[in-house]
DNA sequence: GTCATTCTGAGAATCATTCTTGTTTAGGCT
DNA sequence: AGCCTAAACAAGAATGATTCTCAGAATGAC
């Protein structure tokens, strides 16, 4: 039951969190598991998610969902965030994490122990701009 | 955030908004179907989805994903943000925001408009912290 | 009025994720 | 080795939020 205090990953936790790291960008669960079935290290999809799950919860893996409601699976060293734009859906990374060593006030974390954070900007690319011209706003 | 534009929204539109701003916290897409069904401005679950995304794109509505999978609805205007335990999937609400004046360097722009933003922190709440003692390492 | 265009919503379809369940594996003990 | 139990595994079924379909209802120019 508590053996997730363990200091010590099981093998195909650490094969999941390898993967992901060999992947050169975010990956869906579906992907995730496509490219282990491909590669010498295959397994379930149940067994993807349920580690999965597991790994975030650890505080080893972060997600984030894209507006087309898709979930992208990355490892929690790997902090990145993206300008995404909300009419084409596209996305550009940002160079740098904007609030790296951003501390949080005692009083608001009361207790809590940060592991990780997801922050992501949403707007108007260049061409949707151009494209719009215009956006429908409040009377 | 701003805009001041001249179109007009929709009567649907400003029905959805008007349910979203009244709701003292964020809403699901059901839960919204389900309030404006039980109000006096019903509606389609269809057409919510359908406003919701469109709210969306022109940067008036905002939605933040649970680990849970449900997606969250609020007006842009609302500017919070929470601490989310990966544990227990508890939740506190930032008093103040941030970022609220970040701004990002004009060459991470790159003439891409941002509309709004969404912050997440993750970690262990204290219940889980004492629960746990520690958590596991890679190998 | 007529016609064209847009909007709506009930129900069906989608599909990522989770659950169920029978099977396999990993240890612990003798 | 043999036996036993608990945990891990994976195939397929189930779930459920969101999206799609499409026939009817509104709108709005003429
Ligand atoms: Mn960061
Ligand atoms: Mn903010
Ligand atoms: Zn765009
Ligand atoms: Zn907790």
């Amino acid at each position: 039951m508590s053996s997730n205090l363990t200091a010590k990953l099981s093998a195909r936790q650490e094969q999941l969190l390898e993967a992901l790291r060999r992947a050169e960008q975010e990956l869906s669960g579906q992907d995730l598991h496509a490219r282990l079935r491909a590669s010498n290290t295959p397994m379930g999809l149940a067994t993807v998610y349920r580690h999965l799950r597991l790994l975030q919860q650890w505080g080893l893996v972060r997600c984030r969902h894209l507006p087309s409601g898709e979930a992208l699976f990355a490892p929690t060293e790997r902090d990145e965030h993206h300008l995404t734009c909300v009419d084409c859906g596209s996305t550009h990374r940002l160079a740098h994490c904007p609030v790296h060593q951003l501390a949080l006030p005692g009083e608001e974390l009361n207790g809590f122990l940060p592991l990780f954070h997801t922050l992501e900007f949403f707007g108007l690319c260049p061409n949707c701009q151009r494209r719009q011209g215009r956006l429908p706003a409040e009377a």
